[in-house]
DNA sequence: ATTTAGACCTGTCAGC
DNA sequence: TGCTGACAGGTCTAAA
C-alpha cells in the first residue's frame, strides 16, 4: 500500500514519538510476518533493545536498535500492500479474542483482536491528544500481526490485513545485505538526471514497468510512477531507453516534485493507509492522474478524461492526449 | 535475458 | 440478502 511518501511520513512521526523508547517485549501473532530470524529468536533478540534512530530507505522503515548507545541491530519493516503502524497510548489492552469460536481456524486466519481503551466501554473514535484530534478506530486494528510492547506502556502495532508485510532483524553491520538491490534514493542530492539516465540505459521495457522496479529508483510504486509520468508527459509504454534528454530531465523533476508534495500532504489515502495515530493522508485530492475505481479524473492540461490500461499486471493511469507514444 | 503468470492474503465493491 | 468475480498502495519465484 504505502510508497515512499507514506513510509517517509511514518518515519518522521516515529522519530518524534518513539526515539529512545525501549522495547520490553514483542508479541507475534502471525509468524510469517517475521522474515528473519525465526520468531523465537526474533523475540529473544529484541527484548530490551532501545530505539536509537528511525530511518527510511525506499519503502523500508529502518529501526536502529541497541542496548546502549551503539547500534547493534537494524530492524527492517516493509508494509507491502496493507501494512500500517499504530502507536497505542499506555493503558490500551489487547484482548486476543478470536472472532471465530473455532480455535482450529486460528492456524490459517490468525486470531482476530479486540482493543479496549483505558476507560472501559469507550468506543472509537477515542481522542488521544485533544489538540490533534487523533483517534484509533478499533475496527481498523483488527488485523494485528505483531505488537511491540514498550517499557513505558505504549504499544506499537503492526496491523496488516493481507499479511504481505515483512519485519526482519539484522546485525547492524549487515544492513547492506538486508537492503540489497535497492536503487538510488530519489530525494537525496545524489539523485541527478544523469543518475536516472544511467539507470534507464539499456532497459527496453515500458518506462512504467521499469520505474516500478526498485533497483531503478527506490520507493516509487503504482501511484507515484503514474503521477511522475503524467507530469512529465511521457506515455507509460514508452521504452525506458528511448527518452530524449529533455524527457529525462522532465521525468527527473517530476519524480522529485511528486514525492515531495505527497510527503507534505501526509501521503495518499484512498482506503487503508493511515498515519501512526490513525490520521488519513490528504494527498489523494492532489493527485493528477491516479484515481480509484469509479472516480475518473480529467487532465488539468487538456481536459481529457484520464485513461487506464493494464501494463505488466498493474493498472496505469495517463492522459491519452498529453502522453502519446 | 526478459516477460509473464502465479503465489502470497483479505477485504470491499459492483453487478446479478 | 446473498453469491461471484474483479480488483487493491507490493514483491518474489518459477515457467515460458
Amino acid at each position: 500500500m504505502p510508497e515512499l511518501p507514506e513510509v517517509e511520513f511514518t518515519a518522521r512521526q516515529l522519530r518524534a514519538l518513539v526515539l529512545d523508547a525501549t522495547i520490553r517485549d514483542v508479541q507475534i501473532f502471525w509468524e510469517r510476518t517475521i522474515g528473519t530470524p525465526d520468531a523465537p529468536t526474533f523475540r529473544a533478540l529484541i527484548a530490551g533493545q532501545r530505539i536509537l534512530q528511525v530511518r527510511r530507505r525506499g519503502k523500508y522503515l529502518l529501526f536502529d536498535l541497541g542496548r546502549a548507545d551503539t547500534p547493534e541491530l537494524v530492524m527492517t519493516l516493509h508494509r507491502r500492500m496493507t501494512g500500517n503502524l499504530y502507536l497505542l497510548p499506555p493503558g490500551w489492552e489487547i484482548d486476543a479474542q478470536a472472532r471465530t469460536a473455532n480455535p482450529a481456524a486460528w492456524s490459517t486466519r490468525g486470531p482476530d483482536f479486540r482493543y479496549s481503551a483505558p476507560d472501559s466501554g469507550q468506543d472509537a473514535p477515542v481522542l488521544v491528544r485533544e489538540e490533534e484530534a487523533s483517534y484509533y478506530d478499533p475496527a481498523e486494528l483488527s488485523h494485528c500481526r505483531v505488537c511491540f510492547d514498550l517499557l513505558d506502556g505504549r504499544r506499537l502495532l503492526f496491523n496488516d490485513p493481507r499479511k504481505f508485510g515483512r519485519i526482519e532483524l539484522w546485525p547492524a553491520d549487515r544492513e547492506d545485505e538486508a537492503l540489497a538491490g535497492l536503487g538510488p534514493e530519489p530525494l537525496s542530492t545524489d539523485f541527478t538526471v544523469d543518475v536516472l539516465s544511467s539507470r534507464l540505459a539499456g532497459r527496453k521495457g515500458p518506462i512504467k514497468t521499469v520505474l516500478l522496479a526498485q533497483e531503478t529508483v527506490a520507493g516509487l510504486g503504482n501511484i507515484y510512477a503514474d503521477e511522475a509520468l503524467f507530469l512529465a508527459r511521457i506515455h507509460p509504454l514508452r521504452p525506458a531507453n528511448s527518452l530524449s534528454a529533455e524527457e529525462l530531465s522532465r521525468l527527473h523533476a517530476a519524480i522529485v516534485s511528486v514525492l515531495g508534495m505527497a510527503i507534505e500532504y501526509g501521503g495518499t489515502t484512498f482506503s487503508g493507509y493511515r498515519g501512526l495515530q490513525g490520521e488519513l493522508g490528504e494527498n489523494y485530492d492532489h493527485l493528477k492522474a491516479y484515481y480509484k475505481a469509479g472516480d475518473v479524473k480529467h487532465c488539468f492540461r487538456c481536459g481529457s478524461p484520464i485513461a487506464s490500461q493494464v501494463i505488466a499486471q498493474r493498472t496505469a493511469h495517463f492522459c491519452p492526449q498529453c502522453q502519446t507514444l
